[in-house]
DNA sequence: TTTTACGTTGACGTTAACGTCAACGTAAGT
DNA sequence: ACTTACGTTGACGTTAACGTCAACGTAAAA
């Protein structure tokens, strides 16, 4: 098999994206491409990284907390200490997720109220104007 | 009844947030608080618009995006285009919002395989060093 | 009356996350 | 040899969402 890569250009076109911004992803750390001489040469597991940093941006976080959620993600330096923090970080993560679990729910119900304020707005509107 | 309201200090406090942060809401066009001479008085709903501007950031929303939300709230300026074109925007919120769903459980799922790993580690060295 | 607490309106500073050039290298096609 | 396509590194510009003053008004408390 024969390691296969990705350019800058193909990622960008992928994910819909600018080589700008990946190179800035780069820049803060969030990944490290091989060199090919100046080129840039992204692996599969530098495409899924990218992959990581789109699911955090869509979820609202920010490029430095995307950073430390993949950081998680790699063996683990085997230090006790480090370890046990690692699984609080863990759990804040958690925790931001159930209350946005929660701040969804509470959207979709107010969603789905106006629709229906919407939906009888427009029957009344169907009823006014066969009476004519 | 008289018509309760809370200052901006108040609603800062309770919500954690700077009164600059309100004062710039109200820039945006996202509250409009009534006025006594210069002093701004908060009505409960203009708490209630706070709530949901705050609930908007932390799914990530733009202050614009939270406004567009927020404003399809009122009663709606009856024109059968404005609710259909209404109706359009909130499928497209709740697109959204499905899509959020997905990132989360992604995420959970990540996580939870993370922490596994993470308290396999720890119970490798506990007996490492009961070895000793 | 003077401090203290709270409010107001500018105006400028700051950070994140890129966009937008400029100026250049390289490799392939004609 | 020349263009075309793609890549590179700066450097500066931009937008959102406030932070951080400054300079001032007001009203209650000491």
């Amino acid at each position: 098999m024969t390691e296969q890569h990705f350019t800058i250009s193909e990622l960008a076109g992928e994910f819909g994206i600018t080589t700008r911004a990946i190179r800035f992803y780069e820049e803060k750390g969030l990944i490290n491409p091989r060199r090919a001489g100046q080129q840039r040469h992204y692996s599969a597991s530098d495409r899924v990284r990218l992959k990581l940093i789109l699911r955090g941006k869509r979820l609202g976080f920010t490029l430095d907390e995307s950073r430390d959620l993949i950081e998680m993600y790699d063996p683990g330096h085997g230090n006790v200490e480090q370890l046990n923090l690692l699984l609080k970080k863990i759990d804040a993560r958690e925790a931001t997720l159930q209350r946005q679990l929660r701040d969804i729910a509470g959207m979709q119900r107010d969603l789905q109220e106006v629709r229906q304020r919407c939906q009888q707005a427009l029957e009344t509107q169907r009823k006014q104007s066969s009476k004519l």
